[in-house]
RNA sequence: GUGGCUAUAGCUCAGUUGGUUAGAGCGCCGGAUUGUGGUUCCGGAGGCCGUGGGUUCAAAUCCCAUUAGCCACCCCA
């Protein structure tokens, strides 16, 4: 028999991390609550038609495609067989994938329910997605977003509550030094528009996305790669030096794209933003626009988000930005929507890397009871009955084994009391209750042992 | 998809130019302690040396194949 194994790229989560995982979902859930967001989901797989050509050419190929039940093999395309066409092969073999974000079945979700949902419709949705990708640090086959959009309203207002939200989110998560990027695909466009390459925009954007990390030279050797002209290059030159502040960049930008209409809508609208932020003022998050900024996503039209870490063992660890016409492939025109996403195993990554998770998220039970016996046990039990519905997380030892295992376990699952009911408590009603971190005890009744465990 | 590295106890790893019974730390179990965990001391269990083949009197060690994992590139959350 070979050991058990789970896909790479797939992880077990145990109790500790559980504990410590629905701690960063609650966190999440109670911002979105508290800006007016419902909560929907959405299924694990849809129609493989519905996300094919969402994702551009690379993101189709990771795509977690299902098999046909039944005979597929009798329904396959011949053709594609002969000619040793997996691609072509897969669509005659699946019907079905696994969701590779949550962006596209939303999409989906609002075109089907159109009439049934308040404009503007603001959703939350915390679900698993999956992609074929190859895993590595901070990067999982199946893991978590916690998307927030808002569709139908063009109001850069949504824009400016969902950096609030990165803040408030990020704030109470205690994430250290983090950094709101900002951008707008308008702007990119007016950057191509003026560098006479506007049908290049893709190869630009894909190419300069990496500045910060392959430096200048390299980006402009990429630049050429792609077919881009020296002329062109030269016009893109002023984006290299850009730097100085929020204000200098804009100002910089705005005289850059002057002649571009599309562009300098673009700096409008990321001056708007980024001074009705500055005015209502953040807890902890550090704004910064940076036209470089890309991300790979086709749909974006005109706000850009990302959410990065100082000295992260990740990479970015939010995203998002707004979509023109997303529902337009499903069959539905003109609705414009915004939203981003909380990649929440890269929070968990973040926050155990610099050891940040507060203690009671670590603690599940708070307090024990040790077993002495039937007779100390029934007590125990009735004591329980009014802790619990009080609404304390307490349980009793099932079993009356030796002391010294009952400790431990008490001392393994990190229970911070322990309750000892023993022939004499009995008699005495009263409880020894012994603090597990500085190892004091002190005797008690049973109606103050919730005030002395919560206290 | 390309290149490099690794695979030995539950985990992290030693293991000499090929040589007798493959070790350590941590963890686990038991005892010191049948009313006290964590700390300390003592003891114990746990291994087809990733898998298949080859060289050799002899292989964890050398060679070939295969599988899995890690790092870099590419791409991305």
């Amino acid at each position: 028999m070979s050991k058990p194994s789970i896909p790479k790229g797939t992880r077990d989560f145990g109790p500790k991390e559980m504990v410590r995982r629905n701690w960063i979902f609650q966190t999440i859930r109670s911002v979105f609550e508290r800006f007016g967001f419902e909560p929907i989901e959405t299924p694990a797989m849809e129609n493989l038609a519905t996300l094919t050509g969402k994702y551009g050419e690379e993101g189709d190929q990771l795509i977690f495609k299902i098999l046909n039940n039944g005979d597929f093999l009798n329904k396959a395309d011949k053709d594609a067989i002969a000619e040793g066409d997996s691609k072509k092969l897969s669509f005659s073999i699946s019907k079905k994938a696994l969701r590779y974000d949550l962006t596209v079945p939303f999409a989906r979700f609002v075109v089907m329910n159109q009439h049934a949902l308040p404009r503007p419709f603001k959703r939350y949705q915390i679900q698993p997605v999956w992609r074929g990708d190859r895993p590595g640090k901070g990067r999982y086959q199946e893991f978590f977003q916690c998307d927030v959009d808002i569709v139908g309203s063009n109001s850069l207002l949504n824009e400016v509550e969902l950096v609030q939200i990165f803040d408030e989110v990020l704030s109470d998560l205690q994430i250290p030094n983090f950094n709101v990027v900002l951008n707008n695909r308008k702007v990119l466009a007016g950057i191509a528009e003026v560098a006479n390459a506007s049908e290049k925009l893709t190869d630009i954007t894909v190419a300069i996305d990496k500045l910060d990390k392959i430096g200048e030279e390299k980006v402009k050797q990429e630049l050429v790669n792609r077919g881009i002209t020296e002329d062109q290059i030269t016009a893109l030159q002023p984006l290299f030096g850009m730097d100085g502040g929020n204000q200098a960049v804009l100002n910089q930008l705005a005289s850059h794209l002057t002649d571009s209409e599309i562009g300098t809508k673009g700096v409008e609208e990321l001056r708007y933003v980024i001074e009705y932020v500055e005015r209502i003022g953040l807890r902890s998050a550090n704004v910064k626009i940076d036209p470089t900024l890309a991300r790979g996503l086709t749909y974006y039209t005109g706000a850009i988000f990302e959410v990065k870490v100082d000295d992260s063992p990740v990479g970015s660890i939010c995203g998002g930005g707004r979509y023109d016409d997303l529902t337009g492939i499903f069959g539905l025109k003109g609705m414009s929507g915004v939203g981003i996403s909380f990649g929440a195993d890269r929070i968990y990554d973040v926050l155990e890397h610099f050891n940040l998770f507060p203690k009671e998220a670590g603690i599940s039970t708070e307090l024990l009871f040790a077993n002495f016996g039937e007779a100390e046990e029934h007590w125990c039990m009735e004591i329980l009955k009014d802790l619990r519905s009080q609404g304390l997380r307490a349980e009793v030892y099932p079993e009356s084994s030796k002391l010294n295992k009952q400790m431990k376990y008490a001392n393994d699952k990190g229970i911070p009391f322990v309750a000892l009911i023993g022939s004499e408590e009995l008699a005495n009603k009263q409880i020894t209750l012994k603090n597990m971190q500085s190892g004091e005890q002190t005797k008690l009744s049973a109606h103050d042992l919730f005030n002395a465990v919560r206290g």
